[in-house]
DNA sequence: CTTGTTATTTGCACATGGTGCAATATTTGC
DNA sequence: GCAAATATTGCACCATGTGCAAATAACAAG
């Protein structure tokens, strides 16, 4: 399983995934090309990283919060950031791969998506501010700075990825504690 | 070209994407098979909408402005709004046709890639709180905040999108004027 | 070790997606 | 009406992916 995922990554690594068949996979990694399909339902999911899921505790510590938005969401976000894979020119060059490839591209996007329906979840269980009808909004700006910040990671470097992540979540801390509104009320 | 557009889709729209081939789509459309991978590089391509483009005018305009970054924001996103296809029920049915096919999903959201592409550049441009270093994390958030009106319009229903992209949009005011920049500042 | 059971791997046939190339039909300009 | 450009098509071909049944490996009990 994970060896074929080894044989399939350092395939593709020079040639780009187009490039290499479904059989050269198999056979790379000592397997008939039928039993290939038996593990993969398609050729692109032999490429993509184990991905993460938000440890339950740190959920659950998220919803019953009751201080700042933007603080609790950083502490659950790090538990999730911690546990996830440092290794930059992997991760890159795997993003490199995915890029002319729309059904890898497809599912970095699942990804993301399911992300955010978790955090919509989440902010709705919390209520407040940024329950309710709130929540898909407050749940998409928060994927939106979370990406923002991996990506200007992996295209700079240098940096751990924590630093950016914070910063953008704290940008959008006014948001979490209804800035706008309050704004808009005191406007009228 | 449109015509092909359209078998396919009314082909799809009871069976689903992925229950309809190539073949079938290029009979009703009266061509052969290999004609319509000459119009569409691959099945998919031919169930999506033509997508609208930024005009020139409004964001060269967007551009050179200098008052309130979300209000010139929203006078940009309305001249694209306004050009948009407004047929809601054809829009979310489309949704859930992409909803189980990835190749699909995959063009949905290249789409809204380069329409944050485009917003960086703008953003850029423009300078200022928004530009710079800052100009990838605001398109972020700015798609971000388009994207969760127009999915909530369609889960809704009712009222016009507008409004909704309107409220967002205002609700991102403080951030792109760099609230949180003063705020730490003043607490330092 | 042998036998019976179960899960895994495999081969094979087949449908579909997709491409390259050369032949044919169609349009366009004159 | 004719020639050049353009669009359409047929054909051969490779790759992805699935269903099914046979073969093989793993394993437990006697």
């Amino acid at each position: 399983m994970e060896a074929i995922q080894r044989c399939a990554l350092s395939l593709a690594r020079d040639r780009g995934i187009a490039q290499v068949t479904t059989e050269e996979v198999a056979t790379a990694a000592g397997i008939s090309p039928r039993t290939f399909f038996n593990y993969f339902p398609f050729k692109e999911a032999a490429f993509v990283p184990p991905q993460v899921e938000l440890p339950e505790e740190a959920r659950i510590r998220f919803c019953k919060g009751k201080g700042r938005v933007a603080e609790d969401l950083l502490t659950l976000l790090y538990s999730v950031a911690s546990a996830m894979p440092q290794d930059r020119d992997m991760l890159s060059g795997l993003r490199d791969l995915a890029e002319g490839n729309p059904r890898l591209m497809a599912l970095h996007f699942d990804f993301l998506r399911s992300v955010e329906a978790q955090l919509t979840e989440l902010f709705r269980q919390r209520g407040g501010n940024v329950g309710g009808e709130r929540a898909p909004l407050m749940a998409a700006l928060t994927t939106a700075a979370v990406r923002s910040a991996y990506e200007s990671w992996m295209d700079v470097g240098g940096t751990s990825p924590f630093t950016l992540i914070g910063a953008n979540i704290v940008e959008l801390a006014p948001i979490y504690d209804g800035a706008a509104q309050d704004v808009r009320a005191a406007a009228e």
